[in-house]
DNA sequence: ACTAATGTAGCAACTACTTGATACAAACGG
DNA sequence: CCGTTTGTATCAAGTAGTTGCTACATTAGT
């Protein structure tokens, strides 16, 4: 799991938060489908060459959040979600028809990226 | 100007990249377009509830990536940027689409923006 | 029952960010 | 030319984040 985990150390978003983002984003994707095990807390941090209380700290918030379950020896464990939804390849689709056309246009990423937030139903 | 413009205290991300970015995104969005003059450091600070070294440190970092300039006594203006295509009406609905369907299918926003970030072209 | 694996906590030291303030300098407007 | 407006720089003090490490406690596996 720990190959789509990245961090930049020079984001401005600090580690911790870049770690408890991704690993939200994946397992709202369905990528950590419920029951995964997460790597452990040294593991991640020997990947991400990021101290290990930096992972502890995102764990401890995607926990807080409600997504994962650490227990001590067992790991930490992605949690069942209440009646999520799996994403349609229809939604796929529209998203993939929002990149094509910002491609046709030269709309660069940053820019769609703006116009999401600016368009959420927020 | 301003009115558009939001700190989260809270937030992971610090004060002065919340500012930089939400910026750059109206710029890029076309609702700040050339020539248009940004609040002064002194006064965006004020309304924000930031301090101005704040404000300048994010204007600081938008002049560095050449999206406006800043002059003593003059302010801080939008650049004229190279050959930026106007956001399509197209562009627009597709990007609707997408919220429409998430919103039908009980897809949560972080879930849209996590998918968005997942199917970019990159 | 014991060992090992795992998460959690705390520490000192360091870096980064923010504040609130002051001061300086560029430069615009009258 | 002068006063005002604006951006920029710096400062001390404070908070936040990170590191590298150690230690502890829970608990799973043998």
């Amino acid at each position: 799991m720990s190959q789509h985990i990245f961090v930049d150390l020079n984001a401005a978003l600090p580690p911790y938060a870049q770690i408890r983002t991704q690993i939200s984003s994946l397992i709202s994707l369905g990528e950590l489908p419920t029951g995964s095990k997460l790597p452990t807390v040294r593991a991640l941090a020997t990947d991400l060459g990021v101290a290990s209380g930096t992972v502890a700290r995102a764990y401890k918030e995607l926990e807080a959040a409600g997504l994962v379950t650490s227990r001590r020896r067992a790991g930490t464990v992605v949690n069942s979600v209440p009646a999520t939804e799996e994403i349609s390849n229809e939604l796929i689709e529209a998203v993939d028809k929002v990149w094509r056309l910002a491609r046709e246009q030269g709309i660069d990423e940053l820019t769609v990226k703006a116009l999401v937030q600016r368009r959420t139903r927020g």
